[in-house]
DNA sequence: TTTATCTTGGACTGGTCGTTCCAAGATAGG
DNA sequence: CCTATCTTGGAACGACCAGTCCAAGATAAA
């Protein structure tokens, strides 16, 4: 009965990921995604909408397909405050070295876009989301008595998920992994007991 | 001889400070800054030449005038750990309440631009400035006795360095300030003897 | 093969971008 | 006053922006 799309949409839509979290959303112009995909500009609004609509899904698809797979590692490690230790160097690894260095976060660059509401949400998900994880992670420490007594869990999770946005940011202008891993030493050390 | 400026340009450099900062560079056309300032492009131009070098002009009027003042205040501050705590209220303060709640940190912000050679500069002085002014901090507190042996005062810094861009990055979400200073708490509770 | 329907290429729209340019206006020394 | 020189308003420029539209192409059921 109809023609049938000659792309593959999540191929695109992954391709669209890396414009978009290199480049920022509002430095990257359609143009450039067509250019990225190869697509054409009929195509491309036919399939996913408009920019912000795009942007959206692209959004939600480095959340759930670059960021939780990171989580899910962390959730999975139950040695205590080595697995927070090992998804630190693991994060610094990828923001400063290999093929995405000095990109950052998609999430984190979102957070100086003037972006729809729909992706102001991936935000905050973003964050509960690691928040949670740590906190876990932190609670198998202390249960293996990694930790000194007394420390505030939740707030220790939030701090710890605050020092990952800042990774994220500082990797950004360029900075070396050591200064990074070191100050990710000077965080931990003290929790011990 | 010749004509005088109808203007003041500090003046009209502190508007447009307020433009960049509170929308970004990147979203920000030149003719905000003339709505802004009522002034007109001949004059902005002829003035401060081209929309990168107002930029460049503005990141390092930002630095001068915003933030080594809140460094300066915290190096003058000889209590110690109270007085890296207060600095972190502060921020917070400014960050998440007042004229300026959720526009975090100009220079934070140019992480996320793609800002001139000049600009990227301004990063790295800036982040050199704080992570001196907290470790000297650190020292006077170390000295006092005040926090526990065996620490690097210097990853300390830079930690906490980094403690305060990510304040600054995610204040641009609209986070509330009371979990943000639980983080801070939860930073420097380990730290004590 | 015909036909209905979706996809695709690419021209086009109205708007905005940063920047340039020039004539008119303002100023102060002579 | 006169005049040289800088400033100012605003028109204009080419490039680009996101988004629309339609004719031509592709597909698969009948």
């Amino acid at each position: 009965m109809a023609d049938v799309k000659h792309f593959d949409p999540d191929r695109v839509l992954g391709l669209a990921e890396l414009v978009f979290w290199r480049r920022g959303a509002g430095s990257t112009g359609i143009q450039d995604v067509l250019t990225a995909t190869g697509l054409s500009r009929s195509s491309l609004y036919n399939t996913f909408g408009g920019k912000e609509d795009l942007y959206e899904l692209v959004m939600r698809r480095y959340l759930d397909q670059r960021s939780r797979p990171m989580f899910a590692r962390l959730a999975a490690d139950r040695r205590g405050l080595p697995a927070i230790s090992s998804f630190f160097s693991r994060l610094i690894g990828v923001r400063c070295s290999g093929e995405f260095a000095g990109w950052g976060c998609l999430v984190s660059n979102a957070h100086l876009e003037d972006s729809p509401v729909g992706a102001k949400v991936v935000l905050d998900e973003h964050q509960a989301a690691l928040s949670i994880v740590l906190h876990a992670a932190l609670k198998v420490a202390d249960d293996k008595h990694q930790l000194r007594p007394g420390l505030d869990l939740a707030a220790t999770a939030e701090h710890l998920t605050l020092l990952a946005y800042a990774i994220n940011l500082r990797s950004r202008a360029g900075v070396q992994a050591e200064p990074l891993q070191a100050a990710v030493r000077a965080a931990l050390a003290p929790l011990v007991v």
